[in-house]
DNA sequence: CCTCTTAAACTTTTT
DNA sequence: GTTTAAGAGG
C-alpha cells in the first residue's frame, strides 16, 4: 500500500519530506515529529526509485537507527530497507573504515578503545615519561586530546599551533603535545583508534585519498542527518566531503536542543548550515504535537533567555494543561518521598502505568536517593545510565581476551590480562615489555613472541610465565577467523582459568559475575544463530562479534524488559525520548545549572537547553523540584534553588504552597527562608500527606512482597537477558531448525524464541534456502532463514 | 609478586 | 557515600 503523504502529515511536514532538489535545513522544534519526517522522507526516497545502498541516514543513538529502520521496514516492507546505510556517525564510519583499513596503515580487525582504555592508554604515557600524574591528570589530557581530535587537529598541527600550545603552557602542562604524539603512535601500534578516531580517520581518509571518497560520495546520493545540533567539526567536515558535489543532504535538528558540546559538539553547524550549503532549504516544524499548551509555552518562555539561536515559534494545539508544579523540599530524601508520593498519587488518580513516569536529574549521582524512595513504597523502576553491561569488570576482563584473539596488538586488553587470572606476570614485567615494544617500535605482543630478540631482559621463570601465556593466546589468535564467536568464546573462558577463577568461591559477589559472563556467552550464542537465521552464515565469527559489541552503549540496551516501570534517567540520556508525567529534580545553583558551566555564558546557555530538553520531555504533567539540603560526598551541604527557575514565566508554574503569590515578586519566590518559618509548614502538610495515604486499601503493586520483591529490584536493561536457554556454559544449545518449518505458511502465527509472537506475511525460496517474512508485534519485521530460525507455529 | 588494609579523590553530561 | 590508589606485610 503506497503512502499518503498528504494526509499522513502537516504541511511543513510534507514539504520537507518530499523536497529532493539540493541541501535542506530541518529546524524541527521539541515533538514536532522530527523523528516522523526522517521516516518518510526515506521512504519518500526509497518509493522514487533511490536504491537502500544510496541512502545514508546518520544518526546519535543506535536506537534511534534501529527504531527508524523498523519503522520503515513496517511502512514499505523489509526488502526495500535491506541495504539502507543507517546507524550513529561512529558506527557508519568503522565499517567504512575497515573496509578500506589498508589506506590508513590499519588492519580491518582494527580494536576499537573505549573511554576506559583510552584514559589508561594516556595513564601509563604519562607514567612512563615521568610525568607527575596530578599535574597531568590523566582525564583531563584525555579531554584535550579528544577535543583537538573532534578539530581535526593531529599530534603534528597540534604541536605547530601556537595558540594552543600557549594555553597549555598557561594550564602548566605544556608536554601535553607529547602526550598526544605518543598516544597517537601507540594506538597506531596497537591498531586501535579510538571513538575519536573513528571520526578523525575518517575524514584523514577521505581527505588523502580522492578516488576513495569519491567512491563513497558517488555511492551515496542522499545523506541524511539526525540531531544535527549535536555534531562536530570533525563530522560536519566528513559530511561536506560526501554531499559537496551532489549536494543531496538533509540535516534535522534542533539548535534549541544542542546539549553536547561538551564532547565537541558545535552548534555553529546547524547555525551556519545555510551558509556553508548556499542554495540550501529551510523548512520549520513549529507544532508540537507531543506537550499540552502549558508545557510548551513554559519551555519557550524559558529557552527565550538563551540568546543565540535560530528563531522559530513553536507551539502546541492540545489541551491547555495544568500548570508545571514545583517542589520546594527539605533535603534531598525529601525530594524522593515528594516525587514518589505524587507517582502514587497520579498513577492512581490517572490511567496512567508506570511506563508512563521519568525523573530525570543532571548527574547519575542523584539517582540513589530516587532508587531509594521508590524501593520503600515498592514502585517498580529502572535506571538507565551508569556502567553498562559491558563495562563490568569481568565482561570487560573476557572481552579483552576476544580482543586480543582478534588483534593480538591491542595493548589494552594486552595490559588487562596478561595477569588475570594471576599468572605471576606483575607490574615490573609488564613494565619491561612496554619499555622493549617502546625501543623497537613493535606491540606489547610482538615482544613476547621473541622476548630475546627485542631485549627483554628478565629471569626464567617469568620467561616461562610468558611463554605459557603466548601459547595459550596463540592457539585462539589462530582459531578466531576460523571457528564461530560462541565457539571461541567457550573455549577462551574455559582455558584461560577464568572459568575457576571466578567458580571457586560462592560469594553472592562471584555468583553474579557468572551469571554475567554466562550472559555474556548467552548473547553470543544468540549474535551467532541469529546472524544464521538471517542467512549470513560467514559473519559469526569472533571479530564481527566484537565489531557489533563495541559501539553499542547501555541506551541501546534491549529497553523493553517485561513490566512497566518507572524510568530514572540523566536528561541527556532523555534527549528523544517522551513520558506522560515528567519529574525534573535536583534544581538547585551548584548542581543544575552544572558548578563547571559557571564560567562562561555559552555554558551556562547549554545549561539551559538541558532544562529545555527535560520539560519538552513531557505529554501532560511536568514537575520541577528542588532541595534546600543534600548530601554531597558523604557531606551536608545547603543549596539554593536553581536560577533557571526564574527564567521560567510564573503564569506556567504553580508555586510550592506557603508562597504567596501576590506580595512576592518572582525572583525572591525560591530565594528567601530567612525571615518565615514556611519550612515548617511544608513538612507538616507533607506528612498529613502521608497519613491520608494510609488506611486506603492497598493496591496489589503497593503491597509488600515478602517472598519475592523483585518488583522493586532495581533493573538495569541488560543486553541478551531474555534467554535462560543455557543453563550451564557447558551446554551448546542446539542450533536445529525447527521440525515445523517445513510447513510454514502465509498468515499463521508463531512464537519465535527471541522475537516474539508474530505473523508469517511471506515465504519464499525453497529447501534450505527458505526464507520466511515475519511480522512480530513488538520486534517489528523480520527475515528469517526457516534453516535456523528457532520457533513454534501457534496456529 | 600477590593481597589485604587503609587513605584520598571523587561527580557533569556520552558516542 | 563510593570507588579507586597507594602502602604494608606475606
Amino acid at each position: 500500500m503506497p503512502i499518503n503523504y498528504k494526509i499522513e502529515l502537516n504541511k511543513s511536514q510534507y514539504d520537507a519530506v518530499t523536497f529532493d532538489e539540493g541541501p535542506s535545513l530541518v529546524i524541527a522544534g521539541a515533538g514536532s515529529g522530527k523523528t516522523r519526517v526522517l521516516t518518510y522522507k526515506i521512504a519518500y526516497l526509497l518509493e522514487k526509485g533511490y536504491a537502500p545502498w544510496s541512502i545514508l541516514a546518520l544518526t546519535f543513538t543506535n536506537k534511534a537507527a534501529r527504531e527508524m529502520k523498523n519503522r520503515i521496514s513496517n511502512k514499505i516492507g523489509p526488502d526495500q530497507t535491506r541495504g539502507l546505510w543507517m546507524g550513529t556517525f561512529h558506527s557508519i564510519f568503522s565499517r567504512i573504515l575497515r573496509i578500506e583499513a589498508d589506506a590508513i596503515g590499519f588492519s580491518p580487525r582494527f580494536t576499537i578503545y573505549d573511554a576506559s582504555d583510552s584514559k589508561n592508554l594516556v595513564k601509563s604515557i604519562v607514567k612512563e615519561m615521568g610525568l607527575d600524574e596530578k599535574v597531568y591528570k590523566p582525564s583531563a589530557i584525555q579531554n584535550r586530546i579528544s577535543q583537538a581530535k573532534n578539530r581535526l587537529i593531529s599530534p603534528d598541527s597540534y604541536a605547530a599551533n601556537g595558540e594552543i600550545i600557549q594555553a597549555d603552557l598557561n594550564a602548566k602542562i605544556p608536554a601535553t603535545k607529547d602526550i598526544y604524539k605518543f598516544y597517537w603512535e601507540r594506538c597506531k601500534q596497537a591498531d586501535a583508534l579510538d571513538f575519536d578516531d573513528l571520526l578523525f580517520y575518517t575524514y584523514l581518509l577521505f581527505e588523502k585519498n580522492p578516488d576513495i571518497c569519491r567512491k563513497y560520495s558517488d555511492m551515496f546520493n542522499y545523506v541524511l542527518v539526525d540531531e544535527y545540533q549535536d555534531t562536530n567539526y570533525a563530522q560536519h567536515c566528513i559530511i561536506w566531503q560526501l554531499t559537496k558535489d551532489n549536494q543531496k543532504v538533509c540535516v534535522v535538528g534542533d539548535d534549541a536542543q544542542s546539549i553536547y558540546s561538551f564532547r565537541g559538539a558545535n552548534i555553529d553547524n546547524i547555525l551556519n548550515f545555510t551558509r556553508q550549503y548556499k542554495n540550501a532549504r529551510l523548512f520549520k516544524l513549529e507544532q508540537n504535537y507531543r506537550s499540552t499548551q502549558t508545557i510548551v509555552n513554559a519551555a519557550n518562555s524559558l529557552i527565550d533567555k538563551n540568546s543565540r539561536q535560530i528563531k522559530k515559534d513553536v507551539y502546541s494545539e492540545k489541551e491547555k494543561g495544568e500548570p508545571l508544579g514545583v517542589f520546594n523540599a527539605y533535603s534531598d530524601v525529601e525530594e524522593g518521598d515528594i516525587v514518589a508520593n505524587k507517582i502514587v498519587e497520579l498513577h492512581r488518580e490517572h490511567d496512567y502505568t508506570f511506563n508512563d513516569f521519568a525523573i530525570l536529574y543532571r548527574t547519575n549521582a542523584q539517582s540513589r536517593i530516587f532508587e531509594e524512595a521508590l524501593r520503600k513504597r515498592t514502585l517498580p523502576y529502572c535506571i538507565y545510565g551508569g556502567l553498562s553491561f559491558y563495562q563490568r569488570k569481568e565482561i570487560k576482563d573476557v572481552i579483552s581476551y576476544f580482543r586480543l584473539a582478534v588483534n593480538p596488538n591491542d595493548e589494552e586488553a594486552f595490559k588487562r590480562i596478561v595477569n588475570y587470572p594471576a599468572r605471576g606476570i606483575g607490574d615490573t614485567t609488564i613494565g619491561k615489555i612496554i619499555e622493549a615494544a617502546t625501543n623497537n617500535h613493535i606491540s606489547l605482543w610482538n615482544v613476547i613472541c621473541n622476548p630475546d630478540a627485542n631485549g627483554l631482559s628478565i629471569n626464567k621463570g617469568t620467561k616461562e610465565k610468558l611463554q605459557r601465556f603466548h601459547d595459550l593466546m596463540a592457539q585462539f589468535i589462530k582459531e578466531a577467523p576460523e571457528k564461530d564467536a560462541f565457539e571461541i568464546g567457550q573455549e577462551l573462558v574455559k582455558q584461560s582459568g577464568i572459568m575457576n577463577d571466578i567458580y571457586q568461591d560462592r560469594t553472592p559477589e562471584s555468583l553474579s559475575r557468572q551469571e554475567n559472563i554466562e550472559e555474556l556467552l548467552n548473547g553470543m550464542s544468540d549474535f551467532c544463530s541469529s546472524r544464521r537465521e538471517e542467512g549470513d552464515e560467514q559473519h559469526t565469527k569472533l571479530s564481527d562479534y566484537l565489531s557489533e559489541i563495541s559501539l553499542l552503549t547501555d541506551q541501546d540496551d534491549k529497553k523493553n524488559e517485561d513490566g512497566e516501570k518507572i524510568t530514572l534517567m540523566t536528561i541527556h540520556s532523555a534527549k528523544g525520548l517522551e513520558f506522560k508525567t515528567v519529574f525534573v529534580v535536583g534544581l538547585e545553583e551548584n548542581l543544575f545549572p552544572s558548578p563547571m558551566a559557571y564560567d562562561s555564558m555559552r555554558q551556562l546557555e547549554e545549561e539551559r537547553r538541558l532544562f529545555y530538553v527535560a520539560i519538552t520531555r513531557a505529554e501532560e504533567h511536568c514537575f520541577l523540584s528542588f532541595a534546600r539540603s543534600r548530601y554531597r560526598y558523604g557531606k551536608m551541604e545547603f543549596s539554593n534553588p536553581s536560577r533557571f527557575l526564574n527564567d521560567i514565566d510564573t503564569h506556567f508554574l504553580e508555586l510550592p504552597k506557603g508562597n504567596s503569590f501576590a506580595t512576592r515578586q518572582k525572583s525572591d519566590l525560591f530565594d528567601d527562608d530567612r525571615d518565615e518559618p514556611y519550612t515548617d509548614k511544608r513538612s507538616y502538610s507533607y506528612r498529613e500527606h502521608l497519613e491520608e495515604e494510609r488506611p486506603r486499601p492497598m493496591r496489589n503493586w503497593e503491597r509488600p512482597q515478602k517472598e519475592s520483591p523483585q518488583q522493586a529490584q532495581p533493573t538495569r536493561p541488560l543486553v541478551n537477558r531474555t534467554l535462560k536457554r543455557v543453563n550451564s556454559i557447558l551446554q551448546r544449545p542446539s542450533v536445529n531448525s525447527s521440525p515445523e518449518a517445513a510447513n510454514i505458511k502465509v498468515g499463521q502465527l508463531i512464537e519465535h524464541e527471541r522475537f516474539g509472537r508474530g505473523e508469517i506475511t511471506k515465504v519464499e525460496g525453497v529447501g534450505d534456502n527458505c526464507k520466511a517474512t515475519v511480522q512480530f508485534q513488538n520486534s517489528g519485521v523480520k527475515q528469517l532463514l526457516l534453516k535456523f530460525a528457532r520457533f513454534k507455529i501457534i496456529e
